[in-house]
DNA sequence: ATGGTAGCGTGGCTA
């Protein structure tokens, strides 16, 4: 079972491109962030052609998350629990295949939390608290249950260009990195690194030329409790959705590329 | 040198 997140940068934007990808990749579950519109607005017919489920946590202008499955979901869920929150960065289902075992996903989108330190940063350090309290509840629960999104952390100086002009950077700063391993130290297992030997990243800014300079970062990924690590059998980044002369010239490519586990 | 990109929505915020 194939389960990917893919930051498109406005699902309305981005529709010929995402779409694309959804017919070549074609995952089983795919959670999608910053789809920058309403419940309404989402263009669910032209998933429900491909043959997915569709589940919309959505928001005007910013943010909102989208949940997209073609196996049945259960247990929906809008929001972190016990996390009040205007904003739109969280969507969860467990998934039940025919033929194969259950397994729940989280789709997430982190705020940004720069400026840092400022309110901005504050929320990014409560909404942390929230995702981690979450993540230790369904650990205890022992089911196979994963965290796909963008998390907006860069893990350690591999996963960024420049690390030196990162230090002071809300996706980089030390109380950031420091989140993310207690996630980990929890008992997760982040899939990508586990599997793949070589340095990576999923996000290029739009901005300065990055993608050709290669100027990236790595801030989406997949945190995995032990059961569901024990299902992993392959991990990857589709790298080549970020170049603008590859895919439907109809629309840009997002800043962001999908990042995907299988699972047995 | 205080720009430079993209999306939303039509001025300025967010990333």
């Amino acid at each position: 079972m194939k389960i990917a997140t893919f930051n498109v940068n406005s699902v309305k934007a981005r529709l010929p491109r995402v779409l694309h990808w959804f017919e070549e990749a074609a995952p089983d579950v795919a959670v999608l962030q910053e789809i920058k519109c309403v419940d309404e607005a989402f263009p669910r017919e032209a998933f429900e052609d491909l043959g997915y489920h569709v589940e919309v946590h959505g928001q005007k202008t910013y943010n909102g998350v989208a949940f997209l499955s073609k196996h049945p979901v259960e247990e929906v869920q809008r929001g972190l629990p016990g996390f009040e929150d205007e904003q739109s960065r969280y969507i969860e289902a467990l998934v039940v295949p025919d033929e194969a075992e259950p397994v729940r996903v989280g789709g997430l989108y982190m705020p940004n939390g720069n400026p840092a330190p400022g309110p901005k940063w504050d929320y990014k350090l409560s909404f942390i608290e929230a995702l981690t309290q979450h993540m230790e509840d369904r650990l205890a629960a022992e089911e196979a249950f994963l965290v796909a999104g963008d998390y907006n952390i860069i893990p350690d100086p591999t996963g960024v260009y420049d690390p030196d002009r990162w230090r002071e950077d809300a996706l980089f700063r030390p109380e950031a990195r420091a989140a993310l391993r207690r996630m980990l130290n929890l008992g997760y297992t982040s899939a990508v690194h586990a599997l793949m030997a070589e340095n990576y990243y999923t996000f290029w800014d739009y901005q300065g030329g990055a993608w050709k300079k290669n100027n990236g970062l790595q801030i989406d990924h997949l945190l995995l409790t032990p059961e569901a690590a024990d299902r992993l059998e392959a991990a990857g980044v589709d790298t080549d959705v970020r170049d603008p002369e590859v895919g439907p010239s109809e629309a840009k490519p997002s800043d962001h590329v999908p990042v995907w586990v299988e699972l047995s």
